[in-house]
DNA sequence: CAGGGGTGTTACCGGTCAGTAACTAGATAA
DNA sequence: TTATCTAGTTACTGACCGGTAACACCCCTG
């Protein structure tokens, strides 16, 4: 006895409690079919479960909105300490393992670009919940990538990051526009010429 | 007599038509609060109208969208016509005041990037009217640089061109989560790298 | 003058939206 | 056992959505 400590409860055939089964059914619908064009019944039903039990777990949609893009978040800043652990004290393996990282992103035919950049272009109002999120996680996002090429000894590594980061952007953003034969598929040569240039 | 042959009718106060006065009003609503968040009887009050006119002009919303998209589309290729008429047989002068003009739009504080890549990533179901105009615009506009670094004579103009275009649109896209502050800041100066490195 | 086409106005349709109330079932914890 | 907490279910609200019907208006043309 005194075995599950309240962490599992209601685990029926799954055990994935219903908040997290929510979350993850949000954050597939909004991705794939936009914010706006999907409603919270929809959400619910994908999710396994009903609208009450949702409105119980997220104050709004708007804020259920907010709390997916806070999950990829944190899982898009897991990036540096795992370049980190696969390429120790070797930032300049680091780089390249960032570049092939997102090119996997980029060329992935599932991929429809940044669920963040997604978002800010979907919720343009100043107030959204989901707003500081989005601008956070960029934030952050290109505050490492500068460290990032920082450590990597290049003259000036704040230019270098903001280069990847506008190319990533751009490719991410390409393949929803022109498809994934478009621009975005020189993605690693451009990003490639980018470092060369920079390492000289 | 035999004056206004029909091209002038019902010009109260603006003599604009009201077809016109709705797709500069949708243009500037979706533009600015994103095309599903906007309501068909917004924007028949913004164009100084009705529903019912609106829907004389147009079989649907998402056909108003798409003339909307038309339309920019139009205006976006005209720009190639006039860095000739600027820089007439100097395409090396053409390249650099598109990097200049592509600059503008991106330091515009007004600017919430593009309206055609912003619609993209709004709409992603395939069989959309508007979605046909993206991709076509994209595409052209792409060819249409391809051809002025071919003109400009570089080694790969395929390459530099499509570098350029996912500069581009990594630096609008960027604006709406990073702010102007953002990488976007460095538009220009990757920009010019770019084109130094292809002119050797 | 008579007619007609483009416009304005009002009211309406069915559907969907986000969000809530009230009640039941089931599992846990004392 | 009893009490409590969470989740499921149904039904509902009021607002808004895209789209339409019917009719009055007005200016232009013949």
């Amino acid at each position: 006895m005194t075995e599950t400590k309240g962490l599992a409860r209601n685990e029926s055939p799954d055990r994935i409690p219903p908040r997290d089964r929510i979350v993850a059914a949000a954050r597939e619908l909004f991705y794939r079919q936009g914010i706006r064009a999907v409603g919270v019944d929809a959400i619910a039903e994908a999710a396994g479960t009903n609208k009450m039990t949702l409105y119980r777990h997220f104050a709004s949609k708007d804020e259920l909105v907010a709390e997916c893009l806070r999950r990829l978040s944190v899982e898009k800043n897991e990036v540096w300490a795992r370049l980190e652990a696969e390429h120790p004290g070797d930032p300049r393996a680091q780089l390249q393992a960032w570049l092939r990282e997102a090119a996997g992103n980029v060329s992935d035919p599932r991929s429809r670009g940044c669920a963040l950049a997604n978002a800010a272009v979907e919720l343009p109002e100043k107030d959204h919940p989901a707003r500081q999120v989005i601008e956070q996680c960029k934030q952050t996002t290109r505050e490492n990538l500068v460290a990032l090429c920082r450590r990597a000894g290049v003259a000036r590594p704040e230019l270098l990051a903001d280069q990847l980061f506008m190319l990533l952007e751009g490719a991410l953003v390409c393949t929803q526009s022109t498809g994934h034969a478009g621009p975005a598929c020189q993605f690693v040569t451009a990003g490639q010429a980018i470092i060369d240039a920079h390492l000289r």
